[in-house]
DNA sequence: CGCTATTAGTTACAATTGTAACTATCATAC
DNA sequence: GTATGATAGTTACAATTGTAACTAATAGCG
């Protein structure tokens, strides 16, 4: 039994798009007012701290985030010093990220607090749900790259 | 067993964010190119397609928009000719917004192609993986709401 | 080598979006 | 009625973001 009318509050795409507003401003509002970090900065920092030594270009695709983005996040790291920037010797257009002590600092406290709010958000959820929506989710990505831009003609 | 590291790829409020924009970028390409359309202007034909006469301000509770965006997508579907507005009489403030049939028609067009997408990116999806999905959002959503801005010191 | 094409990253500019102030109308209280 | 405050919607301006052009370095190929 398709769906027939489109009603916008039943709309998947429409759904989606007003959980992400909701979730990623709350999140991006501690992130700011606590350590004054954009939400880009924060994957970049995040990134970083799992896998260092990344250049541009590999956090970038690790973040799903464009160059354009991550030099900017970069660039604010750097002058923030929470960040610090090699090149690296076998090619010198590439670029060699990792934390300083102090990037190290933020992120242990930003990680949790993370943690946290995903906690929170996943409360209500049982496990078996918990579950449930790590696999749907990780299909629909997939699904979405696989249909990629609509329409193309 | 809660986690303890936190790997971005992992993080549910990057998965959404991820997905997020894959979707409506695909959707807002379509419209755009297809329609002339921005994502904004679609969620207002929408919601007057199905209830006509709102308000500016009962079209932005209904999109979750806010009231700026709204008048800048009622503005700009006026100039295409796609809505007509009155005042209510009791009301001069109060806008009653209302598709032309030239509106009709483009929400005619544009509605099949995005429940197309929208079962095409369930697809994968079994039924019951579908009726989780939507139960899931809906927990999530008002749960979402119910945390509101983190970190409210 | 030397020429062309590619890649990493930045910068400049345009378009979009958010925030705040503003105008007009209405409601309430006196 | 008139002053005060609230509400609907718009406009102006700042901040964010996306797109395209640019610079510097390397790779590939004759």
């Amino acid at each position: 039994m398709p769906k027939l009318a489109l009603r916008l509050e039943d709309f998947l795409p429409y759904r989606l798009s007003v959980l992400t507003n909701l979730v990623s401003s709350a999140i991006a509002g501690a992130y700011r007012e606590r350590f004054g970090l954009a939400v880009s900065e924060w994957r970049v920092l995040a990134v970083l701290a799992n896998s260092p030594d990344l250049s541009a270009a590999e956090v970038a695709q690790r973040t799903a985030m464009d160059k354009v983005a991550v030099s900017r996040a970069v660039s604010s790291l750097l002058r923030s010093a929470r960040l610090e920037r090699r090149m690296a010797r076998a090619d010198r257009r590439r670029s060699v990220l990792r934390l300083t002590a102090t990037g190290r600092r933020v992120h242990a406290q930003v990680a949790p607090v993370a943690l946290a709010y995903e906690r929170s958000l996943l409360q209500p959820l049982s496990r078996a749900e918990r579950i449930a929506l790590d696999r749907t989710l990780d299909i629909l990505l997939g699904r979405a790259l696989q249909i990629g831009p609509l329409g193309k003609r």
